[in-house]
DNA sequence: TGACGGCCTTGATAATTGTCAAGGAGGTAA
DNA sequence: TTACCTCCTTGACAATTATCAAGGCCGTCA
């Protein structure tokens, strides 16, 4: 359906080339395109590209122990895909990217990366920062997914979504599917749809298709016992 | 009590360091003393320096929105602090680092690893990969926390511990109070109090003090409906 | 020595979340 | 059009985990 989604914007290494270093990475891309249902990479292929989303939709996911697929990530236009993969050792991708919808895709090597960390010491300096942070966020993902309920959780991501969509009131739109949501935050569908009954009927949010009201964050917050700070912007 | 206890065997970010990188590392550390009840670090403090623990404990932990402290990791000696917050920006560290017993640590700042950074590309490469797995290790944590129950996280948390001591037999020692094993899985102590009853009872697993003896691997894998290869070293 | 405090355990009970089964809505392809 | 198919929802029920309360054990400290 909707071909012209883009990612929330998120921070992507890509962003932190200056201009020129972007230039000489772009000398060495290289387009590629995918038809739906085909497969970016699988698990365990060896990670040996980034690729930048132009257009067209990119599923992350891992198959869990229990046989299930887990979603770990959608990526829409915009979207930088196994920016960690490849300096990982030994350098296979840890998922598999699925392609969702034709897709258009812009491929950058771990070769030219490389060279360009070595010949920019700086320049390594704030990946090592990038990566760092991306450590951080992932241990606060891990905290809040073992130590508050589903229903904050549910919240939790709200406030994320939130903060990545340029602002319009108080609304923002769910970039995926619910089933992918419930995946995204550990819960079956079927807990997910009650959560959503359950804050829809208390008037705590009202839902119109893929967008999402919430008439006051605070009340929002306070009902389910969390900080309302988590709504606040920190760019 | 036992000040002789030391870390599960984990690398570190100064093991990437080559003997005169280390050497030029050490002329600019310094020692550090400290008395139980002491705080290394709290959270929001400038992360300015990776501690290594010479002697004695240090507990990472941070307050959960729910207004609880939770434990994320016990380091004793030969134990790496903070080797991740340092190079985050902000630069702030984001957990407290309690003093549990008389502690004497030596203290690398943030500028000297800079420094060697600058000034060995190959070494910030090096870093990028170190960092990388790390996240690769978080998202996986991520999973186990939320896909699997209790129950199979005890058993994979066995797993990692088992992995990462020397071997003798199949046997293993419990770093950790069972009331901070609980807070790291991510459940109440009375439920991991419940867990270890019915391993026990099942005949899956024997305690003595802190040794947990596991009688058949295979068989304990399978009865948590888990696959036996977690309990593989992987070096 | 006794008093206190933390850790561990256990029981009873409640809250949370998952599982199974079923049906509606909407999209796609023959 | 019909025949699927997936997503979403709902209900009934089961499993998992938390909460509250109590007691035992084992340290430390006065």
């Amino acid at each position: 359906m909707s071909s012209t989604q883009t990612c929330p914007i998120e921070a992507s290494i890509l962003q932190l080339l200056s201009p020129s270093q972007r230039n000489i990475l772009e000398a060495q891309s290289h387009q590629i395109n995918l038809n739906s249902h085909e497969y970016l990479f699988e698990r365990g292929d060896t990670a040996d590209h980034i690729y930048q989303v132009n257009r067209g939709k990119v599923t992350l996911s891992r198959l869990m122990p229990n046989g299930e697929q887990k979603v770990f990530k959608v990526f829409l236009s915009g979207g930088v895909i196994a920016e960690m993969a490849v300096f990982m050792q030994p350098r296979e991708y840890p998922m598999s990217a699925h392609i969702d919808q034709e897709t258009t895709l812009t491929a950058y090597s771990y070769a030219s990366f490389k060279e360009l960390f070595i010949s920019n010491p700086e320049l390594s300096l704030q990946v090592i920062s990038f990566i760092s942070n991306r450590v951080g966020q992932l241990m606060n993902s891990l905290d809040m997914l073992t130590q508050v309920n589903a229903n904050q959780r549910l919240v939790m991501h709200f406030a994320d979504i939130y903060s990545k969509q340029k602002r319009c009131g108080n609304r923002f739109t769910l970039p995926n599917t619910k089933k992918v949501l419930a995946s995204q935050l550990g819960i079956t569908p079927e807990t997910l749809s009650r959560l959503f009954r359950k804050l829809k009927f208390n008037g705590l949010i009202t839902e119109s298709g893929a967008c999402i009201t919430v008439p006051d964050f605070t009340v929002l917050c306070r009902e389910v016992d969390l900080v309302p700070s988590i709504f606040q912007h920190n760019h």
